[in-house]
RNA sequence: GGGGGUGUACUCAAGCAGUCAACGAGGGCAGACUGUAAAUCUGCUGGCCGAACGGCCUACGUAGGUGCAAAUCCUACCGCCCCCA
């Protein structure tokens, strides 16, 4: 079995990449010769890719199809450092066995856009952990501390008097060092993380005497505000391994100016028109969810879940599979019980604001005497159904 | 090493002895309106009891202390920032 192509290397340039370096045109050529060697790096943070990381993860997967190598490389190391692109403080380390956890699912998810047998796996806690401190010193006198300073995100951390922990200037080191021992053509990684990139880009050139390319992929980010849509640390994002159902609801409920961005960076189909998305910006977005939902689920999965989108929320009519929880003694008891509602007090609050319902019935007091029976439909707010076994 | 400052809930940020579970903003949640969109309006946003008024408990870096009463005062410790060396 071999991937087809589905754009040209421009193409790909056009739709996927942000930047590259030393030169877009330099990249052309690289790239028109098979057989190049190139990276993705990611570090597992988290248990769950989203969908921005699926971005690169197309690219890699045309490059692949145009003939080229590709290695996934797993910064089980480098988590353990915590990137500090983006925070503005300091990111807590992961410990060994947090990261383990994470990467359990990790590899999967990649699987479902990349079959397991077009590209290698590396860690890079193969080389790190036999690191002695006197290679990490010759390491870091290869960067300056000026070239870190420059970085706009320590800048921005020196003019909000926050912290930078000396661990966080080693960290684009420690990243760029990957490049070294990998000898790679080249590098493809969020545009976010291109200074890590070009330190890794100057290491491999001034070590091994290999120029590696770089290509800075475009980031999913709202074009009316700028904010990113996918972010990690404040839990808001679309996962790759999110049900059927969680997939395409969490699409639905995008803002509209979302849809042209997630097409274009999460998908291989042909974009909509401007005017198409302005006209029509529901079933636009409703082809969007499904072509998404159907990368991840398939086919048959996503003309469910899009079915049954629509009879309960364009319809109002009940899932047709609700998940069941136990009966309690009270209403509440039950909700906390199923971890629906965090507290008692909460609640509490919930029902004094009408948030939920059963049987199609807002339940008006919490101390009423409306012990659940089996059978009844619980409604809390408005996406969650469960029924009482 | 010396001097100055600072540490408050998810984030930012007020409060500086009682009216503080803590102003305000952002975020989040819920309701109305909708296209499970956005915008808008309204409410909520520590736990437990209570129909409700309310009550109790736990919380303002940590540990002690003063006092009827502490986020607020004192002492020590810890963290962070700035200036000088």
């Amino acid at each position: 079995m071999k991937l087809a192509p589905k754009f040209t290397i421009p193409e790909l340039f056009d739709r996927y990449v942000k930047n590259s370096f030393p030169s877009k045109e330099k990249a052309f050529e690289i790239l028109a010769q098979p057989g190049r060697t190139l990276y993705w790096g990611t570090d597992p943070t988290g248990p769950n890719l989203h969908l921005g990381h699926s971005t690169n993860l197309l690219l890699l997967k045309n490059l692949i199809a145009h003939g080229h190598h590709i290695i996934l490389l797993i910064g089980d190391f480098t988590a353990q450092i915590g990137d500090p692109t983006d925070r503005d403080a300091t990111r807590r380390p992961l410990s060994e066995k947090e990261i383990k956890e994470n990467m359990r699912d990790y590899l999967d998810q990649v699987y479902k856009i990349i079959p397991k047998k077009f590209f290698k796996i590396e860690y890079n806690s193969k080389w790190y952990k036999k690191f002695s401190f006197s290679e990490v010193i010759k390491l870091a006198s290869h960067v300056s501390v000026q070239q870190m300073l420059a970085r706009d995100m320590f800048q921005e951390r020196i003019k909000k008097e926050r912290t930078i922990g000396l661990h966080e200037f080693l960290y684009p080191l420690v990243q760029g060092y990957d490049s070294v021992m990998l000898k790679v053509d080249g590098e493809i990684g969020g545009n976010d993380q291109t200074f890590n990139m070009l330190v890794g880009r100057d290491l491999e050139k001034e070590l091994v005497r290999k120029d590696k390319m770089v290509i800075a992929t475009l980031l999913l980010e709202d074009p009316t505000t700028g904010k990113k849509m996918m972010n990690k640390s404040e839990g808001q994002y679309i996962s790759l391994r999110d049900s059927a159902s969680d997939m395409y609801g969490k699409i639905m409920a995008m803002p509209d100016s979302a849809i042209l961005p997630l097409w274009k960076l999460c998908t291989e189909e042909s974009l909509p028109s401007q005017e198409n998305i302005s006209a029509q910006p529901k079933t636009t977005k409703e082809q969007l969810a499904l072509i998404i939902t159907r990368m991840y689920h398939g086919e048959k999965d996503a003309q469910r879940v899009r079915k049954q989108f629509r009879s309960i929320f364009s319809e109002g009519q009940l899932p047709t599979d609700i998940p069941e929880i136990e009966a309690k003694e009270t209403l509440l008891q039950t909700v906390v019980a199923a971890g629906l509602v965090p507290s008692i007090s909460e609640g509490k609050r919930l029902i004094n604001q009408g948030a939920i319902a059963i049987n199609d019935i807002v339940v008006k007091r919490w101390d009423q005497p409306n012990a659940p029976r089996s059978g009844d439909i619980i409604k809390i707010g408005p996406h969650t159904f469960r029924k009482i076994r």
